[in-house]
DNA sequence: ACAACTAATAGGAATGATTACTATTCGCGG
DNA sequence: CCGCGAATAGTAATCATTCCTATTAGTTGT
């Protein structure tokens, strides 16, 4: 149910507060020993389901947008993938990398910079298909794991 | 040990052969599967075992660079991100989002294309001196999770 | 062929992040 | 106060991955 509205509990308040305190993009126990400085009594299994609520409602955002499955390539040569949201695909894309961004990068950056990675992120020609179709009756939970 | 040179085993023979084949990306277990019809006595642990090493000697390719733990970002504008290979330290990156990427692929591919993240990877500041420290003695395992 | 030694494996147990489940609690209109 | 749906706390289950250990395969020297 991504576009559905949500209720501003107390326990979503203070995570959401939390968040926006730190530049430290934490994970998920992290956020849950911010949180229960002030919240003592929060589960952790609250603040998994309302990272994960917040999230697909736009209000923050969720790194390393990759499934936790690893995936494998036999070809090593640099390019870049896409991915399938709904059934996890993953297929090669036509563009060439962009190693202009690495450079940009290195100059303004304290970190040493050993590379980079593009992934997009959308439909493949079967999900996109299956999704037009129910698009009128399921909202679709976009296969976020 | 990333630069060690590695013998060639049956099973890792049939591996690389497996994941040669195929432009599924595969996950460890699929490739658990093709490698199974082949050499139906091998471990799951010794597929694990060896695409890991594998890929930290640039034999293969993982995708999704990411650790498993997701992590959170109350800053839902697009902007990019930069990851320590030893510490795991996520920081936001200084160069603007590349749209032209992305409209670059919407018309080479068949996916409906919702979106594209970037991860650059390096060494943070702090791990970085220490790394330099070290570097003679220990080759480092560059942190790969 | 045999002993000694090392690297690799099979199989199963352990780990750790995440999700699912369920009884209880909360918030709110009537 | 009552009824009811949404949310929560606490815990169990899941699942990819890693760890452990006894066994095996390969290698070198005799
Ligand atoms: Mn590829
Ligand atoms: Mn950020
Ligand atoms: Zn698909
Ligand atoms: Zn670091």
């Amino acid at each position: 149910m991504a576009g559905t509205e949500i209720k501003l509990t107390e326990q979503r308040r203070v995570i959401l507060e939390e968040l926006r305190k730190v530049r430290t993009h934490p994970s998920a126990d992290a956020v849950y020993d911010l949180v229960r400085k002030r919240l003592p009594r929060i589960s952790l299994g609250t603040v998994y389901r309302n990272l994960e609520a917040m999230s697909e409602r736009g209000m923050i955002r969720k790194l390393g947008g990759c499934q936790c499955q690893m995936r494998f390539d036999a070809d090593v040569t640099n390019h870049y993938h896409v991915r399938c949201l709904k059934c996890g695909r993953v297929d090669d894309v036509a563009v060439e990398t962009c190693e202009v961004l690495e450079r940009a990068l290195r100059e303004r950056s304290d970190y040493a910079i050993l590379g980079h990675h593009v992934e997009f992120i959308g439909f493949c020609p079967s999900c996109r298909c299956a999704g037009e179709d129910e698009r009128s009756d399921q909202p679709e939970g976009a296969g976020e794991r």
